[in-house]
Parts: C-alpha cells; structure tokens; sequence
DNA sequence: TTAATTATTTAGATTTGTCTAAATAATATT
DNA sequence: AATATTATTTAGACAAATCTAAATAATTAA
C-alpha cells in the first residue's frame, strides 16, 4: 500500500485522536489537522476505500486493522528521528516534533531499521513515548494526561502538544521544559487559572489554555 | 524563497545538466526529470516567474544566481545525507542515492548544518563529489567521465549515473563497485562494446550502452 | 531555399488535495 | 414534539503538477 503524504498525516491523526478505540469524529480530526470539515469527509471517503480506515456517513472514523499497521509504521519512524535529533545532533526537546513531522514520510523500512539499529534500538523517545518495533509491537503508553486535568500533585513534565513558537518562548521564559517537575498549588475556576511551583522557584500562574497544551504525568 | 518538492527537483536537476553553464534544453530536462516536455515548458514559466531560472521561449534555460544558491542548498543536503547513510547506517553506494533524493527535501538549515557538523564537515560524499558549504562554497568537481568515453587507460569507479535495480545487479554481478579499478583492454567500434579488465579477474566485455552510465576517473 | 524533421509550446484535460457555500442529518433545547 | 443548534456531507470551484494531442518554431537535409 503505497501512501502519499497527505494520507499518512491523516492515519497519524485518527491513530492519535483514537486513543482507546474510540470513534474519531469530522470535527475533531479537522481540527487536529488544521483543515476544514469539508477536506476530512473527501479523504475519509478515500481511505475507506482503500480499507485503511472503517467509515459510515454521519457515523465518524476508526482505522482498520491494515490502518493501524500503517499507523504504527509512521509514529515508528517519528519517534525514532526524535531520538536522532535529540540524542545525535543535540537538538532540544521543542524543536524536534517539526523536524520529526518530515523526516517521517521518508518511507524506507530499510533506513528505519538501520536508523534503530544505530540508535540502540529504543523503546522511548525524548518525550516518554514508547517507540512500536518493527513488528508494531510497542510498551503501553505513558498514564500522559493534560496539566488542567491533572489530579496527582506533583507531576513531570512529558510534552507540549501546542508546538508554536508563542507557547514555546513562554515556557521557555518560566523555566519550564521536558522533564520539569512541578507541584500543582492550586487550581482557581473563578478565573480558570493555575497555581504551580517549580523546584527552587517561586510559584507562578498560568492559565488553563496554557495548560491544555502541558502534558504530564505523575511522579 | 519556499520551494516546492518539484520545484526543488528542477532546479537539482538544471544544476547538474547545466554543468559549465551552457543551456538547458527542455527535451534534456524532460529526460533527466522522467517527465514530459510539455511539462517542463510549464514549469519553467514558473521558475522564471520566481526569478529562479532565466527561461524564454524556444531559447532554452540557465539558473539565475539565487537559483544556482537554492542548487547548492539542496546539493549540499542530498550529499551530506548520503554521507550519514553510508558513515553512519553502514548502506552501500547504490543504495543512498534514491533515500538521499527523499531526505534532501527536509528543508531546515539547522538540521543541515547540525548534520554537517556530527559527520565532522566531510567536503566530499560517497560518491567523491564535492559537498557545498553552508555558504555554497565548495571544491571544483573532480574530473569525471563516463567510462565509454574515458581516455586514460587506468581508472577507479566514481558514480553511476544510472540507478536503475537492472544495472546494479549487472555491476554487482560483475564485481564492479564504487571505488573499483579498472583498465581499458580495447575498445571495439565494430560492435560498440568495451573489454575492461579488473584487478584479479578475467577481462570482461561490456557494452557502450552501459559503460555510458559509469561515471569514472584517472588513477 | 524549400521540404522534412525535430524541438518546443499551447490548449485543454486529469489527479490530488484543498476550499466555500449550501444542503442535510444528528443532537440539544424548549 | 417541534424548534434551534451543531455536525457532517454534497456540490462545485481552485491550485499544483502532470498529461495528450495539436500547433508552431527551429533546425537539418535535399
């Protein structure tokens, strides 16, 4: 099965939308894709087609068995340039996911394996994901949950959703960054704000849009 | 400038045709890009509309500078990822070309330069072709011919210009790889073929035809 | 220099992936 | 249950990159 860019971007999605094995609606991959409604009913109907994903008119979109195959290659590849970038040419965590996003598509199950192979093979990229193997088999994920949802107080910071540079500059200014561990001080819903602190620094507020965007998980 | 895909693969390829900077002509494009004549005709009132090429009709195309920068730039990218795939990922020669062609799409000049500097700023790639620096600076080419047109008797193996499966299985079969050397026996006009001898093995004939697509140099 | 050949361009169509605006279905509200 | 709202789909259009077939320009041969 021989996938464009546009159609492995789409499964990437709906793999990561699906979470459990929940349907994915029209909206929510629009939205996750930054395109319109209108664009994700044209390639729902196309990667039906294709058996890559089970879609019904009105009724949302789960991939196939076949699609979850191809899903696995992609985040596969992903995650592996991540460990690439962060662990040969030294880049940070904020700039790797875009960089990831290309490098991704270059389909060669050869190269990928080469490229595991010399990284050590890993089983988690620089975020705490788990990398599947070549089979598609890979750990369970990390418990990641969004930092406004959290319940644990103290918690380690596993990734930023949001990769705009706006988000990034702003967490950079507070000191917060991949593997930053906080405490949740308070959470305020007269102005949806939160209240956390930092080791050894004084604590701060942002607010729930901001956290949205913060994932975390336990520690 | 932000290039297209196959705008960066005309631009690669009027580089390479181009050579000392003679014109190139649309059938030539047409033939290195496996496309259609009409479709460069296209294209090229495209590249000229972006001052990338100077293009007119019937008279043929060059690059302008900023074309000839934008070369370089994908040049250097192709040529350093092929380095990391046979330095790093341990790949033989007729194996990069074809991934390089995928990786070198990946536009940022971080990740080129950060590459650059992992691989310890090689100056030449696999193939002994020179890499452009960060600035488009790079070392004159060395002296490379096709072997059926080569003049000297003793040579080493450079490139192939073909990367078709058919051909790299005939060379491997015939125990003729990169960095190889070789002797010129004769050369018979009578039936356009050419007796070549390699080190330790019985002299070998092979046609005009595919000796065209063997890149060579004096040793 | 006229005719034949070859090279190039134009015109119009196709595919992929996208869009807007309008229509329809599903869901929520009163 | 009827109405309003939200979600989804359809219809028709568009841009990029390509193609075929026909027209035109340039070159070569007679």
């Amino acid at each position: 099965m021989n996938l464009s860019i546009a159609e492995e971007n789409y499964i990437k999605s709906i793999y990561k939308l699906q979470e459990g094995d929940e349907v994915v609606t029209t909206n929510a991959l629009a939205y996750e894709l930054d395109t319109k409604p209108a664009s994700v009913t044209d390639m729902a109907k196309k990667l039906n087609a294709k058996k890559l994903i089970d879609y019904e008119k009105y009724k949302g979109i789960t991939l196939s068995a076949e699609g979850k195959k191809a899903a696995l290659q992609i985040v596969r590849r992903h995650r592996l340039w991540e460990c690439f970038l962060v662990d040969k040419l030294a880049f940070s965590w904020e700039e790797i996911h875009e960089l990831a996003e290309e490098l991704e598509h270059v389909r060669s199950e050869k190269l990928t394996n080469r490229l595991s192979e010399y990284l050590g093979n890993p089983v988690i990229d620089p975020h705490g994901d788990p990398i599947p193997d070549a089979h598609g088999k890979m750990a369970k994920p990390r418990p990641q949950t969004s930092l406004d949802q959290a319940n644990a107080k103290r918690l380690v910071v596993t990734a930023v959703t949001d990769q705009s540079t706006a988000l990034l500059a702003f967490l950079n200014a507070k000191g917060i960054k991949l593997g930053t561990q906080l405490e949740i001080v308070a959470h305020y819903e007269y102005d949806n704000s939160i209240e956390i602190k930092l080791k050894q620094l004084p604590a701060l507020t942002i607010s729930e849009q901001v956290a949205k965007n913060i994932m975390v998980r336990p520690v």
